[in-house]
DNA sequence: CTGAAAGCGCTTACAG
DNA sequence: CTGAAAGCGCTTACAG
């Protein structure tokens, strides 16, 4: 471990604490707190002196002892599942960005239901972390303004306006927008879209699913083309039963532009089985641009909105909040269009 | 949030502690605790006023400051990458079984780099977690027999004994075994395996991918074939350099076995530049049996490891650790092997 | 069964 | 610039 001290033949080691550091170096508790938060009014001898004890006894702060006074250097972070193929791309833009800082993430699955979303949240907030990245919350928006009333927080994935915490967002409208006007330049009039219930979450609040029916709908009225929404859910199976439920009509859609790459996944293993060939007799979009849509096999024209980048910008709000900033920032992201074999023919 | 107390108009809210839960109760900080660890000696009259208190004032334990003294009820989990296709499931097959115990898991990205992960560690240790799960450390051995003997620890995806943590591991021998008998029998003679650097580790204590190669040259061995391995790395591109290798030999094989689904969709994508139809003009086959794997459009054959029955394991034996068990414990997990397109034409 | 007191390892005003 | 003292919110022996 990062210390050694009593070596018992097996048992555990004591760790060290701020008082063998503060023996060690001849000095007081005080002044090692002040070297490690590396607040001034040290003298360059003072600092050099408890720096040597540190490093000799290994010392490394207790985490949970500092959180009750100060800063814990914690940040939370609450994803909905560990194994989805989107949402975990935005915790690890996060973790790279904090490695250059003093702040450590840790990251909670938050399921989809609001009140195990809820629970997990206040796990972290128990956990007294300095402030907290929640990615799509399923939650009131009245909920949410309280939790960055109480710390500060940043919101990914949701739109809308807030006052007591920042937001990331794709904009998610202009990103539909891209997929129908492509699918329509390529002479397709009827054009499906595969979305996800809303949750109960209505107006400008809404996640980004919403957000890309919404643009969905809005760009086929201007082209005056009639919507045509089926709404399962944002997972494979999801989409796989809104192709199947489409491609069995009578007069069926020519191309399906699935919310999320998953659910487009879904919809190619049904185009397979029903012995469509793609993109020639159906074409196909999704949103995202997961790892699998670039691969040679399976070419999904989709949408990227960048993960990382997503990540990068939440990170980097958060700490600007914990450093002090109360005006609430709205971060939005530009989708970019990415065009593939699903819609293209080579 | 989960606390309402003097609320400022816009400012955070104090949080309740164990003495407002006191007051209100009208009995001690100690009694409170007890009911709170739900500790014996108290009175169910004592019990319920406790209770009520707790839920009017929506009073959440401070996780940090219990830390101090007793449990935090947190267990951390390292893995090396968020976005990874494997290792998130194992952690979401941990959060599922800790969903009904009183512990949390907070979730940390160790990186692949020793150094990097040994810090992880200790930013978990640092946060006074009960007990930690590790997924496929780079270490030392002496290095996690120190930690297990400061922390209870279960070890994930490493093979060998151990003396002060458990260990949760796939028969990964077994597994590439499977895969060689599958494409022998098949007819093919020319079999190449793709893996991953060992790391510096071993001996027995090495992780899958070493096993897995292991596993293959002993088979081939068995089956009086020459064994054929090309070491490049667990990763897209890695397979894909890999196959690009083995095919621009003068007498290329019939078969790769990359190490794991991940490579082999880097050898499908090489496979489709050159020209080649699988599994007619080369078989493919992976090992982990990710999501992907299971698709139409790649159907590869692979071997399945139960990542979530992985994560439930561990959590088991985490758990039993903390409440005392101290003889090592190694579980062992049949790998079973999935048979798809990638190696049979249908 | 119940509670007063000490202490966990830090940080934060406050003197000097 | 330096340090003694108080206190953060809990749990743990220990009396009663």
């Amino acid at each position: 471990m990062a210390f050694d001290s009593a070596p018992g033949p097996d048992g555990p080691r004591r760790r060290a604490t701020i008082r063998d550091v503060a023996l060690a170096a001849g000095v007081s508790t005080s002044a090692v707190s002040k070297v490690l938060r590396s607040a001034s009014g040290v003298s360059p001898q003072m600092h050099r002196r408890v720096s040597e004890a540190i490093d000799a006894l290994h010392y490394r702060p207790h985490a949970g002892a500092r959180g009750m006074r100060g800063a814990s250097y914690t940040v939370g972070v609450m994803i909905t599942e560990f194994s989805s193929p989107f949402q975990p791309e935005v915790a690890e833009g996060i973790s790279m960005t904090l490695g250059d800082t003093p702040y450590q993430e840790i990251v909670v699955r938050g399921g989809t239901d609001p009140d195990h979303q809820r629970r997990s949240l206040e796990a972290l907030f128990d956990r007294q972390v300095d402030g907290v990245v929640v990615v799509a919350p399923w939650t009131s928006q009245a909920w949410l303004e309280d939790l960055g009333r109480d710390i500060p927080t940043v919101v990914v994935a949701r739109h809308g306006s807030s006052r007591h915490f920042d937001t990331v967002v794709s904009d998610d409208r202009r990103g539909a927008q891209l997929v129908v006007e492509h699918l329509a330049g390529l002479g397709h009039t009827r054009i499906a879209h595969t979305g996800q219930p809303s949750g109960g979450l209505r107006g400008q609040h809404v996640l980004s699913h919403t957000e890309r029916q919404r643009g969905y709908e809005a760009a086929m009225r201007e082209l005056g083309l009639q919507p045509d929404v089926v709404v399962t859910g944002y997972t494979e199976q999801g989409g796989y039963d809104a192709a199947h439920l489409l491609m069995g009509r009578a007069d069926p859609p020519t191309a399906i532009f699935a919310g999320a790459d998953i659910a487009a996944l879904g919809v190619l293993r049904a185009a397979d089985e029903r012995g469509l060939r793609v993109p020639d007799d159906l074409a196909v979009a999704g949103y995202d641009d997961i790892a699998v849509a670039g691969m040679s096999r399976v070419g999904l024209t989709t949408v990227d909105e960048s993960a990382q980048d997503t990540g990068h910008a939440a990170a980097r709000l958060l700490i600007e909040r914990i450093a002090g900033r109360v005006e609430p920032v709205r971060f939005v992201l530009s989708p970019k269009l990415m065009v593939r074999s699903t819609t293209l023919r080579s």
